[in-house]
DNA sequence: GTTGAAAGACACCATCC
DNA sequence: GGATGGTGTCTTTCAAC
């Protein structure tokens, strides 16, 4: 699927704000409703749009510990730690990625123990480092076409 | 703000499909429609929703190099540093950490000429170790009351 | 927090450019 | 490829409870 200019516009006006009506986000793109309906449609069955989702606050959620974490496995287990991440639901996401380490995690905890609970689970298969998040800098992003 | 379980419930309804109707979302979690906008309302104007998104296949959109950067600033210039990463609209998230590293970024390039380009531009501030991204592991994420 | 009613907006389709 | 107009449905919003 080749997109257009239009195509990224759309992206972009529904990264700022997914609830918008199909109508709505056609006025902003200038375009008739039903043409944005069928470009979004058309962008969802080719997987560029993954999903529609919502960003929360951790700390107003009650999850105030935040934290990324390196993993390098040992022995070169990696079915290994595929499996013990999957019994986690507070990952947002986990990278398997060049350097050093060979997965790169993001988690939240409710309280430290959590977090001293998880490391402890991973450290028999992947030897851990753990940055905690004091805070975010920057979120923005645009896309641009090449 | 104080969260029940329902709030929790809408949340990661709306996490999964953030173009949900009120009252669609409200026959989810069995509640009238009027409730559930209230609620949703509430968790919105209490900045535990931040903002309604969409989760964007980065290769399909053209821009298929990823990759997570550990920034270490030099002379503690972290002004230098902020204002400096500001200027670019390809990363996803910049948080200030704890660790030998000050801070961690994702960045999103149309090809390795981007990368490098960066990390130049970077580099006479702060040192750096890049992680590309070779895949996606794990992403799924659910909210619990504690 | 629920129900019910009214107004409005929306998505969808066919048609046409 | 995109626009327009009409129709039916769904949603939102308000009232009263």
């Amino acid at each position: 699927m080749k997109l257009d200019e239009l195509d990224m516009k759309i992206l972009n006006e529904l990264r700022e704000n997914s609830r918008l009506s199909m109508s709505e986000l056609g006025r902003r793109v200038n375009l008739s409703s039903p043409s944005v309906t069928e470009r979004v449609r058309q962008m969802e069955s080719f997987g560029v749009i993954k999903k529609y989702t919502v960003e929360v606050n951790y700390e107003k959620v009650g999850q105030p510990i935040q934290c990324i974490v390196e993993a390098t496995v040992k022995n070169g287990d990696y079915q290994g730690f595929n499996k013990l991440i999957q019994r986690f639901s507070n990952i947002e996401f986990c990278y398997r990625v060049a350097g050093n380490a060979c997965f790169l995690l993001k988690l939240q905890f409710n309280n430290f123990a959590e977090a001293e609970e998880f490391i402890n689970t991973v450290n028999p298969i992947a030897s851990t480092v753990t940055h905690f998040i004091f805070s975010e800098v920057k979120t923005n992003l645009k896309l641009d076409l090449t």
